[in-house]
DNA sequence: AATGTTAATGCAACTTGGTTGCAAAAGTAA
DNA sequence: TTACTTTTGCAACCAAGTTGCATTAACATT
């Protein structure tokens, strides 16, 4: 069940996906503290992401994120692409590439999450 | 900081990676309720974890896997193979393939987290 | 424009996985 | 056996995320 009405919350959370940067969901919770609630945040995000608008996935410490989806629809997710994590500065965004998996013997393979760590390129050393 | 005294706690929590099936720190948790607390277990994890004896790993609903190393050591963590879990019966374990990753452009990688979901062997349809 | 319906929101309270501080217990070296 | 230091258990805490419910806001219909 996604976004039905055009409200104003979806309108803020929206604005803030503006560049192809992921955003976690505590940041977003932080940036909008004054105009939504918390619950409200979450809630969107989560129909944003069953419209297939947004795409989340978590890094390695277990917090959520949230990125826009290109090509993504409603019955189909198009999200098997990493996602890079700055082990410096902490942003995190995807990455426009393929990665290619290996046949799994005996498995069904239906979903990968990959997360690349290391540096991006402004904190690269 | 390791493990430095041979402690029963140790010796239970190891006596539950005979197999390379990987645990949840939560299952661990209630497997050893009558023997150990829930801070002693996660303690004793993080512990294990430092001296590579055990290495951890989010699953996509951001609870924390454990399984036990092949060739890690206390200076070098070698965790660089998927994991694989079956969305059906829920039981998580590591793949002994190798993922190869593209060069990214202007970023340099330190490490990678792979998690393959699907249906294992027991639970294919 | 006013109205009725139903989705969306805010709030407070809760859940869950995990952490912290500290006194008591258990390892270990001598 | 003693002395020292690590490890443990407990209770209290923390942070991210969820739930129930009454109120508010979209929006289709009139």
């Amino acid at each position: 069940m996604g976004i039905i009405r055009k409200t104003q919350s979806v309108e803020f959370l929206l604005a803030e996906f503006q560049s192809t940067e992921a955003l976690s969901a505590i940041e977003l919770i932080g940036r909008l503290d004054s105009k939504l609630n918390k619950t409200t945040v979450y809630r969107v995000l989560d129909k944003l992401e069953d419209d297939g608008v947004l795409h989340s996935f978590l890094d390695n410490s277990g917090i959520r994120w949230y990125a826009k989806c290109k090509s993504c629809t409603k019955s189909k997710h198009f999200d098997g692409h990493p996602h890079f994590q700055c082990l410096s500065c902490g942003k995190v965004d995807c990455l426009n590439i393929n990665v290619y998996l290996p046949e799994i013997p005996n498995r069904q393979v239906t979903v990968s999450q990959i997360l690349i760590q290391g540096n991006c390129e402004f904190c690269a050393n």
